[in-house]
DNA sequence: TTTATTTGTAACTATAATGGTTACAAAAGG
DNA sequence: CCTTTTGTAACCATTATAGTTACAAATAAA
């Protein structure tokens, strides 16, 4: 189960998309939405900023998204926000002297990575302004 | 991310599938293999049985698996495996005065329901017998 | 040029989950 | 009966998460 930073991530940008016509954003009046703390905020804007899913300035805030909501994908947004961005973990240390244990880290690696592909297929087939749809 | 729990599952299944025809297997013969300790890998035996994967029996161990290797999906066992099967976490108490924090929940909650339910999908095309082959 | 504001980041804390381990009662094959 | 093995409870160490405080650096605007 991976951790909120992508549900936080989701909702500092639907703010974010809301609000950048009428003027820039803070990190603080994010954080009273999503009622939380400024930094935590912060912290996650870092590596949206990153991403270059949003522009940020010192003394404005949030000026807005870097792209248009159409053109940010979960996938952009899970990518950003996550660290450990695959789905299964694979225990290590197996027996060599067993027919399974000798193979079996490769081939869980691959079996995964075609699950972790075809998950990632369906996260970059939705946008931003999908889900924001629901908030206007 | 989810925990090894699935991956140690595929591996304790794995030899049972490949021994069962021969004799009974017992946690400490399946422990060796994945390098770990007996308990550990009863734990996991406990889950299996419960979702009627493998039969067990005290005194002789594991008898076998309780279905064909055809018909033991990865959705199978990763239900039986873990206990935290969403994949994303929905961050709580975001604030209802706020046109996103007021149905952020219920928007992410049925945008990953949609996901899981892509993701499972493929689980179940899989099966232990697609994976097994490796170790043959 | 100065000032006020905000980012960006480091450092620390409490809590929860994970993987690992020991221990032992209960079941059951032989 | 006796021996073996399951099934489970109770710990422990480690790690990740979410939350929080604090502050230097950047910068818009007066």
């Amino acid at each position: 189960m991976y951790s909120t930073k992508l549900s936080v991530s989701i909702h500092i940008l639907s703010v974010i998309a809301l609000v950048e016509e009428v003027q820039p954003v803070t990190s603080e009046y994010i954080a009273i939405s999503i009622n939380t703390n400024p930094a935590l905020v912060r912290r996650l804007m870092s590596r949206l900023k990153k991403a270059k899913l949003i522009k940020t300035s010192t003394k404005l805030g949030v000026t807005g998204l870097a792209r248009s909501a159409e053109n940010i994908s979960l996938l952009d947004i899970f990518l950003a926000a996550e660290d450990n961005r695959e789905m299964f973990s694979i225990h290590g240390n197996s027996n060599p002297n067993c027919p399974v244990g000798a193979k079996i880290e490769g081939t869980l690696k691959s079996l995964y990575d075609n699950i972790q592909t075809t998950t990632e297929e369906t996260l970059s087939a939705i946008t931003l302004a999908d889900i924001i749809k629901d908030f206007i």
